[in-house]
DNA sequence: TATGAATGAGTTTTCATTCAT
DNA sequence: TATGAATGAAAACTCATTCAT
């Protein structure tokens, strides 16, 4: 019936809208110092019916986290699929490129992901949330590794497992986002994350190339 | 006076058993979870003693931080110093091979290093422990600086930038400890750790050796 | 019309399905641990549906205990109405041991009679659902006055107040069923419902017969 | 030390105070109604107070049943220890006048030992907290049992276990002052508490004697 | 008649921190 | 210096009931 489309369309609305008031109330505020009535407040709807839309403050969390990895994912597979005749190296950069433009523009998002691993925060959703994360969160590496499997083939590089060089190369990504994300600790290191971004880059993509055996 | 002396002996003793004590609580059971009380109970002192030496519960995870972070410069001191006639890839090799040792020995320590860049933590301490903590993390990267200044002095190395490489060094190591720290993501990879940790290393130091360009 | 008749038998149909599964949840996990929304699924109704039927969630409890009370009812002007020719003893030793068998068969309704008494449940129920419960548990009580009444007519009893002495037969019962149902405290006494019920049936018995006087 | 007796004393005399204050909460409000607030209240702490002195809502509850369970063994001790010279059937009216006058005196306390067999009271205070107060149920017991066994020796009473009609006794105590504690079933029985009452005893009390046989 | 989304007051419990002794 | 009793704000989550459709 039209009457069930209509309701499941509201339902998803309402559902976003909540979304989207736990996300600028958490990224605001902080998790932690959040709390659920002012998620409620923000989206206009009563306490109670946040947990018919969730199952627990975390929950949220979780989902917001997953809104985050499809944002990147997408950028990502634009990188990844936008010119076909790119070389192995050239798709890494524009990868790796987009990965720190999202580290940049949604740097909520970005913390979210790197705050996943840490915490209790396993405990406290559901083992298939948890896991729907970390599939997602593989996903991003896969295209690394699929761009680095083509140079590979390509003759380009000069590695003998590219799941295991694309884990470096991502790794080597997150570290720098990390590490530069810290401005006491960029003005103590006295290096911009841009430099040292490309820098990295240069690094391991060095590594990476033939004539580097 | 002798008096003074003794009791400033005392007082430190006082100290690190109550932080001897925050160490075990903490690390059982989660930051967050653990209480005051917890702290207090273990450490065989009333509550209020806690206050006497430390100024909030966040103070204490900071000094553990900053205790974990002594523990590990130590490590990595005598790994830098034990040699003198290294080679500069054979030194960092050796830091680096501390460093996931280190990891793997003190995870929680390890962890409480990696969380230090997020949430909310800066916030609830003093701007002073907070720059304490950021120093001495950086002091830990000097050493790595320091050893590919030497690389670049006797020509292993082809890099310009000796702490923008040594960033890009540590960043990498951070990562890779990070991404696999998660077991279930180890499962997903299908790599461990090790052959991960060697890979990688191998990767950026091909990076930085003469040869390469 | 034979519409009406139809909507009217489903209505009544219908009701019996949200008292029975109430009857499930309520027993099953007790009154205020179930919710409404666990007798709603259990009937396969929606939640609004239960408000059709029932004023509110402690009127269907009421329900249940005139459910009750008609059932024991009817056991009881059974066992009553079954032998023209018993002399009042033998009766009254039937109705208790019905009563008896009536509290181990259904403990739940048992123990709901049992409740009824107490708590702030009248308060929560109109004065007339209130009365009809208090009614029908009186009905119980008058066959015992029969009974007994038939026994001094007879000449077996000595007492002068029929309905005192019914009221306190059966408050025997209620007493002894209530004081039994706890297995710690029959451990305690090391005694067992069944000899109970017996010695105080033949203890009070002997107290009616004429002889005792 | 002195300042440990104080001490002792002030917290003794605070839990007394919080009892004090749960017990006017909870008779006037009923135990759901009552929130914890409101004796926190009454007894002029604040609520985490509450919880210093209590592990729960419902172990205070408890600890009133305890009190009220205190309460009425010393006036049934008193009932049974005074005259030495009583004949077991005066002594067992004496007990039962003691029940019967502890149940108007205190009808809140009265209700809260019958309320304690139902419910989930059990599951929701530890298990020695239940025990101990059921173990003070059965010390009435005793006092009964102790009577029944004085004028068996004595060759008052004709029963063979005096276990067993001494409970036969207390049932039928607490049933009719259960069934007479509902003014509309008074009312639809015509009977009152008091020639109830002597109804009841005299008839049970006539059931034991020896001539009964 | 039936649905089920929405409500929002209500409740227990926790815990970092303070302060009188 | 040490204690530990007291605080009280805070916060997540529940659920009986209503009402627009």
């Amino acid at each position: 019936m039209a009457t069930n489309e209509r309701r499941a369309r509201e339902k998803a609305r309402r559902r976003q809208e909540i979304l989207q008031a736990a996300r600028e109330v958490f990224f605001e505020r902080g998790f932690h110092q959040a709390t659920v009535d002012d998620v409620a407040f923000r989206a206009e709807v009563s306490k109670g019916t946040i947990y018919l839309y969730f199952e627990s403050k975390e929950s949220i969390l979780a989902h917001l986290l997953l809104e985050g990895l499809a944002l990147l994912l997408a950028q990502l597979n634009e990188a990844y699929a936008a010119h076909q005749s790119l070389s192995a190296e050239e798709r890494l950069w524009r990868l790796a490129r987009t990965y720190l433009d999202f580290s940049q523009t949604h740097p909520n998002y970005f913390r979210l992901m790197m705050a996943f691993d840490r915490g209790r925060f396993r405990e406290q959703i559901s083992a298939e949330l948890y896991e729907q994360i970390l599939q997602q969160s593989i996903r991003a590496l896969d295209l690394v590794t699929q761009t680095v499997r083509q140079g590979i083939q390509a003759g380009e590089f000069a590695c003998d497992d590219p799941k295991m060089s694309a884990g470096a190369l991502w790794a080597t990504l997150n570290g720098v986002l990390v590490l530069m994300a810290n401005p006491l600790r960029r003005q103590m290191l006295s290096v911009e994350l841009e430099p040292m971004f490309e820098a990295t880059m240069a690094l391991v993509l060095r590594g990476l190339r033939r004539a580097a055996n």
